[in-house]
DNA sequence: CTTGAGTCTGTATGGGATACAGACCCTAGA
DNA sequence: TCTAGGGTCTGTATCCCATACAGACTCAAG
């Protein structure tokens, strides 16, 4: 046994990194914003995390993958923090993160299509002319 | 004649501000890192722009509707204000852009793909159980 | 005991703005 | 001519989502 001096299944900010793959201080940052909680420490004040920890911090970072701010986060954390979370209100945010996202894609797409449709029409010449800067210098 | 004291064609940080479409704090962003040119003042340390302004700022905000960074948009002013770009050169600079643009929209695309499977099963009632919490929760 | 690694806190950085405070100034109306 | 209101000036704070670093402390292995 390794760590025998450490209260049982005890795990330190380096443990639960690794175990979740989140950075250290990012760990450290989501306790002061609040959706991480502040932990119990140590009789010298050192973190001391068990698998609720890990488990929570691994909603964080999927809902985080998917695009959720910490503010939506939040809100789908209190709904599950009560206890009492209901499919029709996890719905209601999740559709709310989807349009946005959909919203993005949209954004995007069109700013995909204005560029490439102007550097297509790029020389790629050693000539000073050029189809870009002509489209973001224009008198329209 | 309005304004008929002030220098002919002298425009205020609300004139210009008015003739692009840009937030007037935003102006003085932009000559604080450089991408717009500190511009002359009058004697009473007002800003005095001109046309040429108008234009520039006008260039900055084309840019950033197509998603250029500032960075991105600061090379691309540098070319120009070399008097000497070439077609090629802004090519290489719009396409890196165009590049991470497409790369964004994979990305949202995936996350839309995930999200928009994983509601679709969401019964939207009244109960605990909810394919969206499951997802962010499940010990994969 | 020493040494290196881990942890603690508070604070700075980044991008891209936006906002506000407190001082100054300008112009139109009375 | 005075005054009231707006505009302008600067510096600094705020937002989001982290990441990084400094300086102090502590822990574990040799």
């Amino acid at each position: 046994m390794k760590k025998h001096h450490r209260s049982v299944n005890a795990l330190r900010r380096s443990d639960l990194a690794g175990l979740t793959g989140c950075n250290l201080e990012t760990i450290r940052y989501y306790e002061t914003i609040g959706v991480m909680p502040d932990p119990p420490r140590t009789a010298r004040n050192y973190r001391a995390y068990d698998q609720s920890h890990v488990r929570r911090l691994r909603f964080i970072m999927r809902a985080r993958e998917l695009g959720f701010t910490l503010e939506e986060i939040r809100d789908l954390l209190a709904l599950v923090d009560g206890g009492a979370q209901t499919c029709g209100e996890v719905q209601v945010l999740a559709d709310a993160h989807l349009a946005s996202v959909r919203a993005k894609i949209a954004d995007l797409k069109r700013i995909e299509h204005v560029l490439a449709s102007t550097v297509a029409q790029c020389t790629g010449d050693d000539v000073p002319e050029c189809p870009v800067i002509d489209a973001l210098s224009e008198e329209a």
